[in-house]
DNA sequence: CCGCAATTCCCCTGTTTGGGGGAATAGGGG
DNA sequence: CCCCTATTCCCCCAAACAGGGGAATTGCGG
C-alpha cells in the first residue's frame, strides 16, 4: 500500500506551508517536493516522478496552463490537479485541455482538498462545482489568431486603427477586417467592450 | 514579556493553515484567533483586541480596506498588517491611508513576514520594497467622483454616449462633459484606454 | 481536391468620438 | 466670501469608428 506521493507548486511561500501542513498531516500521503514557479515544478516532477503535482494557476517564469502542457507530455502517469485562487473558464478550460485531471479553487474547505487528491491520484477527472459552474454559464471565448491577439493588445492599450496598421505595416483596412472578425468571435460590439472582455477573460498574457 | 498576539484573516483556508504553522513556530508569536472574511476579522478582533491583525486585500463579505477602516476606527491600539498576493498601487494606498501600519506581498520569504510583523506589532510602518516601488513608479490616479464612477463602469459595459446618457437620464452633452473630466483624470485618451486603467487599477468594485 | 480560416486589401456610409470653446448651479473648504 | 469641484447643458468640427459589401492569397485539415 504505497503512499501518494505529492509535489506542490505555488509562487507563495505561505501556501507551500499551508499545503505541506495540511497535507502532511493525511496518513497516506507523502509531500515529495515543493516548487515556486511552474519551470522548477517540472524538472523536480521529471526527477521525483510524483502521483500528483498541484499546481497555482498564475505562477512567475512558467504558469500553471504550459506547466501542465510539459508536464502531461512528459510524464503522462503523473496527475495534475489546478489549485487555483479564482481564475476564469478560459484558463481553466486551456488547463484541462493541457491534460490537467482536476480543478479546485483556493477558498475549497481543506476535507474537500484531500479527498479530491485522492480521487486524482485515482485518475478520476474531478472538478469542483465552482469550476464546472463557471465552465457551464461562462462558456470560454474561441482561440484568438495570432493576428487577432496583438491587435487586441495593442487596442487594450489604446491605439487607433491607423496607429496599429503602422505598428504591423498593414493597411488600415485589414486591421479594421481583423477587428470586425475578433468582436465577432469575442461577442464584443465595441473596443471598449472588446477591452472589457480580454481583460476580465485574461485573453492577453498582461 | 508578552507574546505578540496575531488575528489572521484571509479566505483561502491553505493560507490561514500556512500562517497558522509558520506563525506559531515562532517562540513569541500567539496566534489568537483566524477569520475567512473581513467582517468576522472585525467582530473576532472586537472580542479579542489582538496586537497584529494580518489582513488580506480581496476577500468577500468585506474587504482589506474597509475591514482596516473599521479596525482602526475601533481598536487603534490594533496594528493591522496587509498581506496581498498582487493588489494595485490603488488598492494598497487606500489600505495604508486607511490606517495600515505595514503591507508585504505573499511571495514574501517566511523569514520576512516574521520580521515584518515583529515591527508591526511595535508600531513602525512597514512597507515591502516591492510594494514601496509600485507605489513610487506607479503613482495611484485621484478619486473618482461618483457620477464618474458611474460613466466609467458604463463605458466598460461598452455602451455608447446616447446609452449611458439615457442610463442616467442627462444630456449626451453632460455623459461627454463627464467623460472627457475622467479622461483627464486617469490619463486615458480613449474609452479603451480607460476600461484598460480602470480594470487594471481595479477603479471598478467588479 | 475542396472548404475553411487567416491574412491582406479595397469601396462606401452613417454613427460615434474627442477636442475646442463656453456657461450655469450647487456645495465644500479655506 | 472666494475658489474649486461636481454637475448639468450648449455649440462646432475633424477624426475615428463600426458595418455593409467584395476579393485575393496562403495554408491547413478532412
Amino acid at each position: 500500500m504505497g503512499k501518494i506521493r505529492i509535489l506542490v507548486a505555488d509562487d507563495h511561500a505561505i501556501v507551500r506551508v499551508g499545503l505541506v501542513t495540511l497535507l502532511g498531516r493525511v496518513p497516506d500521503f507523502e509531500i515529495v517536493g515543493e516548487a515556486g514557479n511552474g519551470a522548477v515544478a517540472v524538472s523536480k516532477a521529471l526527477k521525483l516522478a510524483p502521483d500528483v503535482v498541484v499546481l497555482d494557476l498564475v505562477m512567475p517564469k512558467m504558469d500553471g496552463v504550459d506547466a501542465t502542457t510539459a508536464l502531461h507530455e512528459k510524464l503522462p502517469d503523473t496527475k495534475v490537479l489546478i489549485l487555483t485562487s479564482f481564475g476564469t473558464s478560459e484558463d481553466l478550460s486551456r488547463a484541462l485541455n493541457a491534460g490537467a485531471v482536476g480543478a479546485i479553487l483556493k477558498n475549497a474547505a481543506n476535507s474537500e482538498l484531500v479527498s479530491t487528491i485522492r480521487r486524482v491520484a485515482a485518475g478520476k477527472r474531478t472538478i469542483s462545482p465552482e469550476i464546472e459552474n463557471m465552465l457551464a454559464n461562462d462558456p470560454p471565448v474561441p482561440e484568438l489568431s495570432p493576428r487577432q491577439r496583438d491587435i487586441l493588445e495593442s487596442i487594450t492599450r489604446g491605439l487607433t486603427n491607423n496607429q496599429i496598421a503602422m505598428q504591423f505595416e498593414i493597411s488600415p483596412e485589414s486591421v479594421k477586417t481583423h477587428i470586425a472578425k475578433l468582436f465577432e468571435k469575442i461577442g464584443a460590439a465595441s473596443r471598449s467592450e472588446a477591452v472589457s472582455i480580454a481583460l476580465r477573460k485574461h485573453l492577453l498574457k498582461i
